[in-house]
RNA sequence: GGAGGGGUUCCCGAGUGGCCAAAGGGAUCAGACUGUAAAUCUGACGGCUCAGCCUUCGGUGGUUCGAAUCCACCUCCCUCCA
């Protein structure tokens, strides 16, 4: 294999489609470092993995030697992508649009190399291209070809409304890559409509058009859905180094296949040799600690990577008790309180009736002696370790 | 403005007078098992002073021995027409 034609394969890992592929080649092969954009709307600044896969993909071409461009959409953020969610978005206000971006940056920094990241915010060249611009701007596109994308065609057939402006939204973005002179830019598989634009605008511009790199959405933890907060089921990059270590080992071993694919930047051939082993019989547990570690390493560091690794060990392979045990103080009337309150007083389970349950179940402990009797009562005056199944510990002291 | 359809426990979604704290699925939690917080199996999944009691099915008020189910009004959402 030649250096392009490896530098192309790691370009394709993972990517769900590439258009067009032999232009991608025939760029790659003159040499000379491609202009790689990728724009971000400043409007949801805590980052979760399902962000980085895209950013992962930039720091690849990065490392390639090629030239990133992280375009801050804070002109397109006033608009708001169309996504049918919320029928008309919100309009940023500037203020928000710039806090917004900078945190952004701190937290893509842990991952591209910001000396080598260009920086652009498109308000740059639309503040510049005024009314009169912005008419022959939309006089590109008819509505016919606006109605073929995906959410509007669904929106207006709905019966939703489609504000005027958020046709723009598409050409502003497709206008970017003009003023970049992007030969390359990457998005979601949701933003295909808006990539294509780009290109159709810079033909028309005369430059040649970029091609479009689409990265897929990443599923979140339950494997299915895609990664998102309101979903609950995402890691977000700022989470403590234990919080991710137990995410990442809480997802399936198949989905872990998926997280290296997207999320790691281990080469290829680790990851097949990762495969080869658990077909052998190795325990995917082990692989997958490697990631949950790589992941912490990125975020955090080295170290915390190691302790949330030891921590794991310790409580769940020897099921000792975590070291971070909430300590709280409760004052009891009459010199007992029974353990149903008790517990739902100390927040271990969120209702008396909950508590009940548990002690059913036989989940509850108490200094690691397990609890039978639900109509228990705790004394005044003594202090000991409450726990509700594995994880949910509190040290209480009655009072 | 007119016509019709619908709001059920975290989510989806059954239920058209008693057998309904309400099917089923999802999510979640627990137990077992496994050198994983994976997979699998089992169970739980409104609240409480918990082997008993209390409060739920958009809201209010009715009918009835008895209502998520019937009636009236109100409210919110959706579809079609203008």
């Amino acid at each position: 294999m030649t250096d392009i034609q490896k530098a192309f394969a790691e370009i394709k890992r993972g990517a769900e489609e590439i258009l067009l592929e032999d232009e991608l080649l025939e760029k790659l092969k003159t040499g000379k470092p491609l202009k790689i954009k990728a724009g971000f709307d400043p409007t949801a600044p805590d980052l979760h993995l399902g962000h980085t896969v895209l950013i992962n993909k930039l720091r690849q071409f990065q490392q390639l030697g090629h030239e990133v461009i992280f375009l801050i959409g804070d002109f397109t953020g006033m608009i708001g992508d169309p996504t049918g969610k919320n029928v008309t978005r919100k309009a940023l206000t500037q203020d928000d649009v710039l806090a917004n971006a900078q945190t952004y940056k701190e937290q893509v920094f842990k991952i591209l190399d910001p000396a080598k990241t260009r920086v652009e915010f498109n308000s740059t060249w639309m503040d510049k291209l005024g009314a009169a611009g912005m008419l022959k701007l939309a006089a590109r596109q008819t509505v016919a070809r606006m109605m073929e994308r995906d959410d509007f065609k669904k929106r207006f057939k709905e019966g939703q409304s489609i504000a005027i402006h958020e046709f723009m939204y598409p050409l502003v973005q497709g206008w970017d890559s003009v003023a970049l002179e992007a030969d390359v830019e990457l998005g979601g598989t949701d933003q295909k409509f808006n990539l294509l634009m780009g290109r159709e605008l810079q033909k028309s511009e005369g430059q040649r058009p970029q091609t479009v790199l689409m990265m897929p959405l990443l599923e979140g933890l339950d494997g299915v859905q895609k990664m998102s907060k309101s979903l609950n089921n995402y890691i977000g990059i700022t989470d403590s180094p234990t919080e991710m270590f137990g995410k990442v080992m809480s997802i399936s071993d198949d989905l872990m296949w998926r997280y290296y694919d997207l999320l790691s930047f281990k080469a290829l051939d680790v990851i097949t040799g990762y495969k080869t082993q658990v077909e052998q019989g190795a325990n995917p547990r082990d692989i997958k600690i490697e990631l949950a570690k790589e992941l912490i390493a990125r975020f955090h560091d080295q170290q915390a990577a190691d302790a949330a690794h030891q921590e794991f060990i310790n409580r769940f392979q020897k099921g000792a008790m975590p070291d971070d045990i909430p300590e709280l103080d409760i004052t009891v009337e009459n010199g007992e309180i029974a353990i149903g309150n008790l517990l739902k007083e100390a927040g271990l389970v969120a209702s008396t009736s909950e508590a009940m349950r548990m002690v059913k179940q036989g989940a509850v402990k108490i200094d690691g002696a397990k609890v039978t009797d639900n109509k228990l009562s705790c004394m005044a005056g003594t202090t000991a370790i409450y726990q509700v199944g594995k994880r949910k510990f509190a040290k209480v002291s009655l009072k």
